[in-house]
DNA sequence: TAGATTGTTAATCGATTAACAATC
DNA sequence: TAGATTGTTAATCGATTAACAATC
């Protein structure tokens, strides 16, 4: 694999697309595809898709095209889904819980070990056989237990300070979902998942659709 | 306002983050701001901040800066948060519940008017003083009630039928939950969260800083 | 008025698209 | 071999940054 360190953020963001895209032109049992039905099926011009692929070095055949399933692996690999993540999750409301039975049922190599959240009422409920625990536990759990992904479901006001127990409990990765802009240090990698800003744009487009 | 007509969409997805930071300065009683504090805040460069806002005109005062409730507010109106928005939601399992409060606890402006699941140990629940109604009603649902955005909480291969329904029943936008790339007319707003695609970008960059 | 900071034009940078030689 | 399609370079386009005149 060629040196990642300079492939754009808007490159690596179209990965999971095409991966999913592949996934399921695996299951009508596709084998091979060129960068142009590629283009049809996902709106980016076959060009782009060349040069997306081309980062990581030659995935194609000149005169064939692209082997669906090598393809595929070779997405999976770039995006690092060949191994496992032990992920946590802090906040256990709907929104906790939704995401645990989502990591849970569909997402193979990721693992929820643990949850957490302050509500004596949540407290020791049972989500897909993990029990809740206090919030108070997060720091020694973390001591105890290497985690890969905390994932943050919590309030916006409580946001950094899971935020801050989870950089200092060693975490490579936070998923956040709470309408905050949480800062961490360099060393751990932040997704934030905005719903609210994820809305908002929805309405804007509503609104521009409306007026032309 | 301007003629929004040439606003990329990269600017209109940088606004609802800027109304974020707006709103929390405000509630810190904070009068005004430059578009340089704006860059500590935000990371964009002061520069870009300008730019973004000139877009629509100017909201800002040589030698002053800007008054942050006048800016918080046109960022509202190009948002089109100065109105109300119906929304049902279509798959009440956990993620459909999660959004279901979400809006209705977070989301002024935001009105669940109706839920559907086909499940029928779900349908008849009340969420928030919404009973969940079969799936099989939703035609007829909309026939009557005019709805602004479909919110998607299904599988993934329920989604695009669903999404034909609501596209029928003449909803304006969708908020697409499903991991599926799902197929609408020009004239009604898709907007996608895909927490898979998240996710994967977020693993991929764990080990990317793991390599480096 | 002097200082501060916007609004706006120009320069730069990066990402996308086009073109075509390489080659399967 | 001929046809197809990639890999890759060059051209274009758009977005970001820099600079500074306008002006509060």
């Amino acid at each position: 694999m060629k040196d990642n360190s300079k492939i754009s953020n808007a490159v690596i963001r179209r990965l999971p697309r095409y991966r999913r895209i592949l996934e399921e032109l695996l299951a009508k049992n596709v084998e091979r595809i060129s960068s142009n039905e590629l283009s049809a099926l996902t709106g980016y011009t076959a060009s782009q898709i060349r040069q997306d692929f081309n980062n990581f070095g030659g995935f194609g055949q000149q005169g064939y095209g692209y082997n669906v399933k090598s393809l595929f692996t070779q997405i999976g690999l770039i995006l690092g889904l060949d191994r496992e993540y032990k992920m946590i999750i802090v906040g256990c409301g709907n929104l906790g819980q939704a995401i645990a039975n989502y990591a849970n049922y569909y997402k193979r190599g990721f693992i929820i070990t643990a949850m957490f959240d302050v509500n004596p009422k949540i407290i020791g409920i049972k989500i897909n056989d993990i029990e809740v625990q206090d919030y108070e536990n997060l720091e020694e759990y973390l001591e105890n237990n290497p985690i890969d992904i905390g994932i943050i479901c919590t309030t916006k006001n409580s946001a950094q300070d899971v935020a801050d127990k989870l950089v200092a409990g060693k975490v490579k990765g936070i998923w956040n979902f709470a309408p905050a802009d949480i800062q961490v240090s360099d060393d751990v990698v932040l997704e934030n998942v905005h719903l609210s800003d994820s809305l908002n744009t929805l309405t804007y487009y509503i609104n521009y659709n409306d007026r032309t």
